[in-house]
DNA sequence: CCAAGTCGGTTCACTATTTGAACCGTTGTT
DNA sequence: AACAACGGTTCAAATAGTGAACCGACTTGG
């Protein structure tokens, strides 16, 4: 792996459960040397993207992060028009509503409005999903150029569940129903007990830039649910859609 | 130079105003070879720091960015907890107020308000500024511990204007005074032109985590603004530290 | 109260990664 | 049609990265 790479590593260590983290343990989760990864984290520091708490001496993210993510977002700014409508889908469902964005050939969560209620899906900001055997990822390929989509059904695509579609026709036969009806529906594909319903956000140029699901228990959804929450899906997918391109 | 702090460089090139950038600019820019540079690039791309555009092929911030800030956001939520007291402060007393946090040694500006007033004073999003010489440094320094204080001091300190204090002796003095009356103030330290009233934001141990400052062009300031400023300046800032410690 | 284990941090001979001049083919300008 | 600038690629040469061993400082538990 390039040293590039092994000093992003580092950044993806920490996560919201644990944003402070100790150099040796930060080594070993890495699978580097003690000595290369306070190097790589002092070449991190030295640009403000880690910084090091003075009394525990642990590391934590750095204000450059902030920095450079405020620069993209003005340039950019997906979450910050998608997430009121996010909240307000939420609301309305009654559920977990997650967004992601599309980048480097995959889905990367990048907000979350969690369900009110007790029995509800936990989704991470941060986690990756894959474009087959979610609902997200079903639909942001409904929404795709053909050929993106043959290019990526041609790669072996790996089971999650028992119930993950892993073969070409199945994926092609929901990629056209959720074509046709404008989202996706997916049950335990990525995780079991998990009920999707997905949409894509479509930018400027008509090609998807990320999805939005609405993520339930599969106990709590039966075909009338799953319709009024593709509905709703759909509507707030096109509302963030237009937001981005500039009303419209 | 690290590679890593070379890649890091890339990153940094992208700012407000040019928040895309084609690999030779790119490489031009950060003075690497057009070749090292696409090889950092596509190690940025692959944990997703950066993207490229489809279609015109150039550059720009990536999403995995927005998620880091995330975390970092979501573990010390400066930024979030500030804003709203840094939109206030600037629309009462009229002029450009801006946040910065403390990061490797300086002030890092992370968030600013303009002033509604055609004249004003701008600040960039980025911009790093050194502890002596400005209002914001001067009182951080005045809110740290006197052996922070004189290991920056025994530094040499550059001098950015004709008014720069660069003497050991006349920061002390400002930093007393800044000290006994809670805000510091600054004419024409760093920038020609410019007027700034700075108060300390505090940590939950009581020691100094970054600043805001009250920008305004020096023609429209007098002692008597200045002082209304700065008991302005302190109030806000007083409230974001019991905002951030858990209201106290 | 000491021994064992951990921590953050440092050193330096060895080696693998990075580097950049020269080279594509393509695109847009004159 | 000629030209220049673009994004991207190659490979021998050189530089930057690596990690086992070591340090002193804490913490733990018998």
């Amino acid at each position: 792996m390039s040293t590039v790479g092994k000093a992003v590593s580092l950044l993806e260590l920490f996560t919201l459960r644990e944003p402070e983290i100790g150099l040796s343990d930060l080594a070993r989760r890495a699978g580097l040397d003690k000595a290369t990864a306070r190097r790589l984290l002092m070449a991190l520091a030295k640009h403000r993207l880690i910084e090091q708490e003075p009394q525990s001496r642990r590391y934590r993210l750095g204000a450059g992060l902030s920095r450079l993510a405020r620069i993209r977002d003005a340039h950019f700014p997906f979450v910050r028009l998608a997430a009121p409508v996010i909240r307000d889908l939420s609301l309305e469902t009654g559920e977990t509503v997650h967004l992601s964005e599309f980048s480097a050939g995959a889905l990367l969560t990048v907000h979350v409005d969690l369900s009110g209620k007790a029995n509800r899906v936990n989704v991470d900001v941060g986690q990756v999903l894959p474009l087959h055997g979610t609902a997200s990822g079903i639909a942001f390929l409904a929404a795709s150029k053909p050929e993106t989509v043959s290019a990526y059904l041609e790669k072996p695509l790996e089971a999650f569940t028992a119930h993950t579609m892993t073969t070409t026709e199945a994926l092609a036969r929901a990629i056209a129903l959720a074509a046709a009806r404008g989202y996706s529906r997916s049950a335990q594909g990525y995780e079991e007990g998990v009920h999707s319903i997905g949409a894509a956000i479509l930018g400027a140029d008509g090609q998807p830039i990320g999805t939005l699901a609405v993520a339930s228990p599969v106990s709590r959804v039966d075909d009338a649910t799953a319709a009024s929450q593709g509905e709703a899906a759909v509507r707030a997918a096109r509302m963030i859609s237009t937001r981005l391109t500039g009303e419209a």
